[in-house]
DNA sequence: GATAATTTTTGCAGGCTCTGCATTTTTGCG
DNA sequence: CGCAAAAATGCAGAGCCTGCAAAAATTATC
């Protein structure tokens, strides 16, 4: 296997990291090559070998192995959201936090390329992906809220990341603003993505992205009416 | 079978539209009943009366009698955008659009609050009813930027809605701010119906929706800081 | 009204996904 | 080394989904 040179943790914890990290760029690597339809868990876990079986101790369905980049991307961006200077605004404060979590994965660009060529390949992944960054939306949520004050702090930096029927309660605690914000924030940054993937090599994606931000900021008002 | 009032089109077609809302109906009824997880295929189609193969001549999977409400609204919401007065500036022609189609979805109480509820317990679900939207997102930033009147008139009112290879191509002829405003206006839509549905009985839908979108008109300014 | 053409339904075979359970292998530790 | 915990594996089985060809239903035509 591959050497890990970070030795936190006993051997056990690494090697499980490893046969992630296997299995993921196995099975990216696999759908690039073949299409994502054509990949059968079968042939992903025998390009990482390990049994079929134990592909499915390390992700719930064949799908996630393709959506499971960034797992730990939403704690980042709550932390830095909470860790924000207070002179800036809710949504200042949620653009930073977000430009600085791309900024981070822009530095693994090899893997995310190959891995952004799959997904928009197959709407259908990429509809699960967006599914997988909704159990963040809710996080994102509850740090926004605690950031500007509303409601008891409630916020945990690390918790699973889905469970259905907590969900329900927590939901009920946070006001309309902090999960409007935490939604339109992490929609901004795929529309972000999406266009500048369609446009990629003509412009910076981080023009992009302050031009995507700037337009919620003003409202969404019209750019062609300049008066 | 049920009496079509509606003697438009032949027999054939009355008789497929029955099928597929006889599919929908038990699909819906079983989920609420035993929970989504624990409803095959073959007993929604038992219960609706046709062969299990039946079944999937008229859906891709099993998943997605769940979230096909609502089918023809994307192209409601489409025309209405492009009929708008054009006194009103983008986002106010898409909330109004969006608007009107919410009333007319609130006429079918009922099955849309059974719908809700089998979704709200199904979070997998419910990110495969986002994805499902997202099929109109691209054709209503089409609808957008033809009002706006920025690009060619591209739309076509009436067109299948997803077509991955068509799309890729169709989405590099639309520019960011119509896309954001079709992302950002699904998702205000998406964040007022759960907070609504949280909050049931204590709001009217009309009042939080008015809310989201004023909220998103002020560039989601912090509401705590009155100046 | 009977027959032909078209569409829809259906059964069946088969592959793939995913789960539970028992067993084997690996790892951590004294 | 030997023991306990954790992980990997094999296997059986349920369920999802897709071609394909035969059967049934609907529409068109005479």
């Amino acid at each position: 296997m591959t050497e890990g040179v970070t030795a936190r943790g006993g051997l056990r914890e690494r090697k499980k990291k490893a046969t992630r990290a296997a299995l993921v760029e196995a099975a990216v690597r696999l759908a690039a090559e073949h299409g994502v339809e054509h990949v059968t868990v079968d042939a992903i876990s025998a390009a990482a070998g390990v049994s079929t079986r134990t592909f499915f101790n390390y992700f719930d369905s064949r799908d996630e192995v393709f959506v499971m980049i960034g797992a730990d991307s939403g704690e980042r961006v709550r932390r830095a959201v909470l860790a924000a200077p207070r002179a800036l605004s809710p949504l200042e404060a949620l653009r930073e936090a977000l430009a600085a979590e791309l900024e981070e994965i822009e530095r693994q660009r090899d893997l995310w390329h190959l891995h952004a060529e799959v997904l928009r390949a197959a709407p259908q992944l990429l509809a699960r992906s967006i599914g997988a960054h909704m159990a963040d939306e809710l996080g994102l949520a509850e740090a926004l809220a605690e950031r500007i004050g509303e409601g008891s702090p409630l916020f945990t930096p690390d918790r699973p990341a889905f469970s259905t029927a907590e969900d329900q309660r927590r939901r009920q605690e946070i006001g309309l603003y902090p999960r409007l914000l935490a939604a339109v924030g992490t929609t901004a940054v795929r529309v972000a993505v999406e266009h500048w993937c369609v446009r990629q090599g003509e412009v910076g994606f981080a023009d992009v992205f302050r031009e995507t931000f700037a337009h919620v900021a003003s409202g969404l008002a019209d750019p062609a009416a300049r008066s």
